[in-house]
DNA sequence: CATTTTTCTGTGTACGCACATAAATATAAA
DNA sequence: TTTATATTTATGTGCGTACACAGAAAAATG
């Protein structure tokens, strides 16, 4: 980090060095196609030498045409989650803008298999330089991998991994760690070793994420450690029509009356704070995900006692600048990274929604 | 954010619209001498109406001089927390290094005013376009503000905040705050309500930083809101030599059998946390500051349960972006940037450490 | 074998945009 | 009108990119 700071060498250096002209040198970094072997190997002996580092400035200036990201999204998630990863992407893209990067959504239907493979086929075919995708079903994101190695597009998972797919990296949470830990948590607002209760949100017989999933294996990995003998109640809602909602929590929650501590493992959380408010239960605790505004003013309120954050914001936001940077710089990435699991109630809650401001 | 994307308006463009020359443009724009009042009306006029971006990676190119930033930072932090605030800058330094960046650290004695005097001469000496700095004691810190004041060296602070000095921005965590979530989970900690712990570390008689002052208040504001009947007990560690620690620990203890939780608002959770590992303690349990090494190996073995991570590199890393952005591109940053304060425990303590070195 | 055509390789250079200074022009003062 | 000063214009610089072009080597044709 000291060494170039005085005497940054140019292509031009690296050119004289070499023997040869600047465009020759552009050929080997680009690795562009008419170029003799010796001169190849001229250059490249000196690159190995010296380690060039690129004037980011200087390339911005002269790069012709623009870089086009695609960003392949669940689109239920209008209003949602995904909306904040997807500001984020944006507010990358603006600082990238200089450097001509467009940043595209592309919006998919995760339940609809035919859908899916239009969508996908249309993100293929505007032959984007980089694509950063959600993966969902795993046999559905297989085909979309698979044409995207074909084309040396490279790609991003961000959300959910899928590891045996090798994508250049990973951005999101440790699904499983974060049940676990929020496992610890909930135990620490059960003293008494009440039963705890879970709750699941079904769309259409699917799961819905692979994250929700993780968490909860984490999560009952915790509990039989540790708590063992702490009984858990599940209640899957099929959230079709809200008003459903009521009458199976009402069941629920009289069924089991001695629980005071309960857990969701996605962003619908206000679902049940929503019920927790209006049948007037403070004496209950839960635990959600996601600072989503209706999670947040239940938080607010105190009929939800913890929230666990993703940094939506951030996770878009880095998934542009790795790829960018790779596209352009061939900066290569960690394969995973972990967004840490960040705890929030609602003494501290400020200070995570003015921090994810930052990418707004 | 999509307007500029098409026609980016250059500074010819705007030339040609107020029909003068670039150089006359980039007078009004740098305010530099030599231009008539019409002219300069001129251009404001078409300034008004568009709203000009310069292009960064032109303006980064075109630049002459290197921009010089100063951290002025207390010394006795060699080894602990203000490590990585400087590593986290020099890593923005770093990525601006394009933009001919150059950020040097300048370190001051907080405990001797004479030293302190000297060592902020000697930055003001150096003329820098741009000065962060850790303010201590507010006197002390008076004297350096009002000259860089004087000179109009556009300076940040960052870690504590003294408002009434009105920096550029400050960055750090709300002290206060922080406190109060620490007494929340300190009682989460300690369902039986015994008596609770407070360690502090004296230096040279001085409390040491404001931050840990204010947590302390913090602290015992929700203490006397939530719990008022739960006693506290404190130990002022002198902490000049080590082994007399452990003779005061030994009291300390043994006076308060009763007490199973503990908290210390420093990066010094360490000592604490070596003692109840050397004393074979683990019903007792801490909560400290700061994921630095000695802190984390206890997180890991259990004899801490809590750190408060103030994401130290993230910091010193956003300083030096906003103040570079600032002085180059006259971006206004927010006045107050609170740090979140995140919860980290032995769970989830990989992914914080995994985040931050990303400014490394 | 000489000559033309095609293919390959490497060179030169305009361009992107802001910045800064030298040169040129206009304006005022002498 | 000359000299000094104010104001504006013209131009070169920074550095990498990409393309047009020149030159050389290889292949094809007569």
């Amino acid at each position: 980090m000291k060494k170039e700071e005085k005497g940054k060498i140019r292509i031009v250096d690296i050119a004289k060095m070499a023997g040869v002209s600047i465009g020759t040198v552009d050929r080997v970094l680009h690795n562009r196609p008419n170029l003799s072997t010796k001169s190849r190997e001229k250059v490249e002996a000196v690159l190995k030498e010296i380690q060039y580092q690129p004037n980011r400035s200087a390339s911005a200036l002269a790069r012709s045409k623009p870089l086009e990201i695609y960003a392949f999204i669940p689109q239920h998630a209008i209003g949602t989650y995904w909306e904040d990863v997807i500001k984020g992407m944006q507010h990358a893209s603006g600082e990238y803008s200089d450097f001509k990067v467009r940043t595209t959504i592309a919006y998919y239907d995760p339940y609809n298999l035919y859908a899916f493979e239009v969508s996908a086929q249309q993100l293929l075919d505007a032959q984007p330089d980089g694509v950063i995708m959600v993966p969902t079903e795993p046999h559905y994101s297989r085909k979309v991998v698979d044409k995207l190695n074909e084309a040396k597009i490279p790609h991003l998972f961000i959300d959910s991994e899928i590891p045996a797919y090798q994508p250049l990296a990973f951005f999101g949470q440790d699904a499983r760690k974060s049940g676990y830990f929020a496992a610890r948590m909930l135990m620490l607002l059960n003293p008494m070793h009440e039963p705890l209760l879970v709750f699941r949100k079904i769309y259409a017989g699917i799961s819905g994420s692979n994250q929700q999933d993780r968490r909860q294996q984490g999560f009952e990995t915790y509990m039989t450690n540790k708590y063992p003998d702490v009984p858990i109640h599940y209640l899957d809602l099929p959230a079709m029509q809200p008003d459903e909602d009521e009458l199976m929590l009402d069941r629920f929650f009289a069924d089991h009356a001695d629980a005071k501590v309960g857990v969701i493992f996605n962003s619908n959380a206000f679902i049940i704070g929503h019920y927790l408010a209006k049948k007037n239960r403070s004496d209950f605790h839960l635990l959600g995900y996601d600072l989503i505004k209706q999670n947040i003013n239940l938080l607010q309120d105190g009929h939800i006692d913890f929230l666990i954050d993703q940094s939506p914001k951030k996770q878009g936001h880095l998934c542009v600048q790795t790829l960018c940077d790779y596209i352009l710089f061939g900066t290569k990435p960690a394969p995973y990274n972990y967004i840490p699991i960040q705890l929030v109630t609602h003494e501290i809650l400020d200070d995570f929604i003015q921090s994810e401001m930052e990418y707004d």
